[in-house]
DNA sequence: CGGTATCCATACGCAAGCGTATTGACTGCT
DNA sequence: AGCAGTCAATACGCTTGCGTATGGATACCG
């Protein structure tokens, strides 16, 4: 028997606090942005498919009469959690690396720190896997072009011609967006400890940044 | 307006065409084979939840009657295309590289042949997005270990110690995955043309493969 | 205290999808 | 000709999920 440990789970964040406070907790009458809180929760958890406005009901305790009092239809749902999520997230990439002047440097912590926190990334691989439902295609589209400007960008920062970069930026990304397949889908692609995750992540840069 | 050509639709593979001939077009009574081989046409197209029996059988030019005859279940169709599936892919992966000696020269010819051949990556793909299915899992499972331990067999035959080699398998496999979903899944994420594809593939080669 | 806005429950209609049961039709063999 | 085996059509029941309609409850406000 094998123990495998997950690195992403230990070190998720909650959603709840990527926002100011949303006032959470036991309170009898619920808003919209209850529901699409639950909404990424239930998302991240088993998908845009398991979003389900009678599932979802139930989970927050009141019936879908709830819902429709709030919401138009389902797909609306979906907009308002997704669009929620897209500008948490697009001021968070950025934001805590910005301070690194040295683009090498500002790479090396970009990768690392993403490895780690995971919640957002479960949401964003839920999201791939229901990349052809309308609602969330544009949305990928953006925050995936978005990520991999701003990465072509610290490439050819760090020394690399534009041509370079840009192809540069695609493989990292690619990288990224295959690891999150490879470990949050694939058991037996998961890596085993968390040192060797680790590892793994350390012969990434290795590989994907320049030199100095 | 951007005209947009996908490198992977152009040079796709006919699913009958990896076995020795079917005996397809127009015949009255159906067998199981051709059930499967249908399944696996919807699922590259629409991904696995789109093969249901009723409509499999729309598509089919017969009703739902005669898929119980030949199938018990909707998951013995899923489980039955899917080891067909499974066992033409593993003999084409590796079959067509092999009699390159040079190991360098090989890993290039692969990722090259890889980018270009896309019909069984498409159901790769769907693959990928319903990891969740329990007749899906271990499939995906056991492919995605089998070509990733191949990449490192190759890696380290290429001069790599055992770790790197492991580590140098892992990426690349991601690129390889993460590429097939900015591909196929995300439409701003395309490469804008034939020779760009080329190019991104050409930059991909330079980096994952250790110089001679 | 009455009224209005807000939130929720219940009940219903509808479509899609799975699986079953029964019958029909065609084929080939004896 | 008759019979068995093979494939298919039809009809049905069941579940899940979306969306609507309508009435009830609670809170706030004048």
């Amino acid at each position: 028997m094998t123990i495998c440990i997950d690195p992403f789970e230990s070190r998720s964040l909650a959603i709840s606090a990527l926002h100011p406070i949303p006032e959470r907790s036991e309170k009898q009458r619920l808003s919209a942005q209850d529901w699409e809180l639950a909404a990424l929760e239930l998302m991240a958890e088993e998908g845009v498919a398991a979003v389900a406005v009678e599932s979802l009901a139930r989970r927050l305790g009141v019936t879908k009469g709830s819902f429709y009092w709030h919401f138009s239809h389902r797909d609306a749902l979906i907009e308002a959690a997704l669009k929620r999520w897209e500008e948490s997230d697009t001021h968070n990439i950025v934001a805590r690396v910005e301070s690194i002047e040295n683009p090498r440097k500002r790479l090396r912590e970009l990768f690392r720190l993403t490895s780690r926190e995971m919640r957002s990334h479960k949401i964003y691989a839920a999201l791939l896997k229901a990349a052809d439902h309308p609602v969330v295609a544009p949305v990928m589209d953006r925050v995936s072009q978005e990520r991999m400007s701003y990465l072509a960008r610290v490439f050819q920062q760090a020394g690399m011609d534009v041509e370079a970069s840009m192809h540069r930026a695609r493989l990292a990304y690619s990288a990224y967006v295959g690891l999150l397949q490879l470990t949050l889908q694939l058991r037996s692609s998961r890596l085993a400890s968390s040192e060797a995750f680790d590892a793994y992540v350390g012969h990434m840069i290795d590989t994907l940044i320049p030199a100095e």
